[in-house]
DNA sequence: AACATATATTTAGTTAGCTAAGTAATTTGG
DNA sequence: CCAAATTACTTAGCTAACTAAATATATGTT
């Protein structure tokens, strides 16, 4: 396997274990604070908007969400069109989100450390490259 | 979330489901080839070896290379300590892994297509500063 | 109006990562 | 020499991604 791409494996995993490390006092799974991190960007979403901004399948959203419903994270309600489902943030959500983003942005400079802002946007740059 | 790593986190999905359908013909997946790859290159290695180089949990490799043994990939052996297990690719798949490894470079060289040499590199160690 | 097609979500089943906790074999220290 | 610690691997249960196929509603065509 070509080095860059097992390394780039390699970082996901790492990356993602610190994330879920990082949301354990709050209760969260990465993947659920991605969710809600979009949610909370866009105000409202239909379930579609999900996994299309976030680039994952349709089942993996239902299931995401229907369990952030559960934990009390968010809530779901039905758009004029009686197909679609459209899901806000709780106000216990809209509470805690500033406590939980401040962690993640402590997170995110830690692991980024290492790189200035020049790196920082050339990596993107280079990432999105790759395709 | 930080842009840089939502990217990461996108890429890598968008690479793991790129090699599973590069490998299904041969009815292989992402992390059975990794385990398969990386046996190839060590002709012979124990469990230990293998998820230390792979650098994931002890459990997600002998889960996986039961897969492989009873798929036929692979053969178990018993090594001199009674706890350790070795592991070394079958004729059928020391047949096989020119084919694979043919269309794993193809898939390697379409999605790096828009990167130099140089970029390549300087995308490799800009990964490895991540930590 | 009826039927086909498209869209939104769900259900079922698979791989693959993790942690926690367990068994069995080996090594080590008093 | 034997109890304690370590090592190698396994089991069980969780999240998280995928695909394939089902369901329900909406839309479009004849």
């Amino acid at each position: 396997m070509n080095p860059l791409i097992h390394e780039l494996f390699q970082k996901y995993r790492f990356l993602k274990q610190e994330v879920n490390h990082t949301l354990k006092e709050f209760n969260l799974f990465a993947s659920q604070w991605s969710v809600l991190y979009c949610i909370q960007k866009h105000n409202e979403m239909t379930l579609t908007q999900i996994w299309k901004y976030l680039n994952v399948e349709a089942p993996t959203i239902t299931r995401t969400v229907n369990r952030l419903a559960e934990l009390g994270w968010i809530e779901i309600s039905s758009g004029k069109d009686r197909r679609e489902k459209i899901v806000k943030l709780s106000e216990h959500a809209l509470q805690q989100f500033p406590v939980i983003n401040e962690a993640m942005k402590e997170f995110e400079e830690r692991v980024l450390n290492g790189l200035s802002k020049e790196e920082e946007l050339l990596l993107f740059e280079l990432l999105q490259k790759v395709k």
